[in-house]
DNA sequence: CCAGAATCCGAACACTGTTCGGAAAACCGA
DNA sequence: TCGGTTTTCCGAACAGTGTTCGGATTCTGG
């Protein structure tokens, strides 16, 4: 049974350590993350944190994960919103995701770069990264973009706006304005105007 | 005198010494440079790196700067071209960008993504990097696209395309091929086509 | 040739992620 | 409540890191 005592307790304190990692991400970047610095927000031993995670590794995984789960979340609505106008879909999707990208800068370091030298997800995280990607490219199939080459370039266009806009104006709008712009320049070639 | 015989012997080891970091970055990562094995290439002890470097983020940082002199390199390029078409400069302009990031890709981590944890580009390395933009803000102005939306989408487009081109495809063309509809996907909406 | 500068190296320091052995605590059936 | 098993915790240690320092060696220029 893995709702015993044991098995709660254990996926609170998963939880907890997980969250103070987030905490020391947001302080001191992604990278600055170490093990007894990590431990001592918990008021425990470093070697205590590898009853919980394998490693380094496997808390940078599980952190992965999360942060793929909050876009997909994000995602969700987008797919209760109202789907009659595309470029009003397109619009909202690209405002959310850019947002989504700026609101944490080492969430999107950890989900979107390659920042942690010689990390990178697992099998099973990076499984979660591709379904949304596909949740992405259904809602763009459902109003009428579905070849491959305009979702290549719809995933070019909104990770460059979205990088631009955290690397060159963390928390303002120089990129994030130019969304209705770039929507509208997306659609007039690719005769999908509204 | 700096053309002395120390001066002399001084900058070639310098250079023999960065040599064998982008060495070191090309065979296990950008971030996996160690002062030891960096030393052992040449011969000599990690201890008398610091003759030459201040510490391993002046390593860095000189290479960065040699990225950037490199890209520089190649929009001279683009300055002797044929600027009577602005659809090919600009083609032309992005094919070369997107190359550039998928040729190195160690070069383009320290470039273009913050991947180094706690490490980042000196004053002087970053005035290279504003002057290469500035460069290119400058073919754009020659164009006839001078205002700073226009160039700020043209960073978004041709940094999203490369990016991607770079995790998603490396060596191939997926995004690459997409660069003449990027062109006139921007074209179309500036009112400069050809 | 010789004083001074330039270069090199080994030892050491503080830090890192991780492993291991044993101690303490919690759990659960009898 | 007791006892046996599992779970949890911690300190010590190991190999690795970037860096500093003192002293030895080599080179340079007058």
């Amino acid at each position: 049974m893995t709702t015993g005592r044991v098995a709660q307790r254990r996926a609170a304190t998963r939880a907890a350590i997980l969250d103070a990692a987030w905490e020391l991400a947001h302080e001191s970047g992604l990278g600055e993350i170490g093990m007894r610095p990590l431990a001592a927000k918990l008021g425990m031993a470093a070697s205590s944190l590898y009853e919980y995670f394998s490693g380094k590794d496997a808390i940078y995984d599980a952190m992965f994960i999360q942060g793929n789960e909050a876009l997909r979340d994000e995602y969700r609505h987008l797919r209760d919103a109202d789907k009659t106008n595309p470029r009003e879909v397109l619009i909202d999707a690209a405002r959310r995701f850019i947002e989504f990208c700026d609101a944490d800068h080492a969430r999107f370091q950890l989900l979107f770069q390659r920042s942690i030298p010689g990390w990178q997800p697992s099998a099973e995280a990076y499984a979660i990264a591709v379904a949304n990607l596909e949740e992405m490219r259904g809602h763009m199939a459902y109003i009428g973009i579905a070849d491959d080459a305009s979702a290549d370039m719809w995933t070019a266009l909104t990770s460059g706006l979205a990088s631009q806009q955290v690397a060159n104006d963390p928390g303002g709008d120089r990129w994030l304005r130019l969304v209705e712009e770039a929507v509208d320049m997306f659609l007039t070639t690719r005769g999908v105007d509204e």
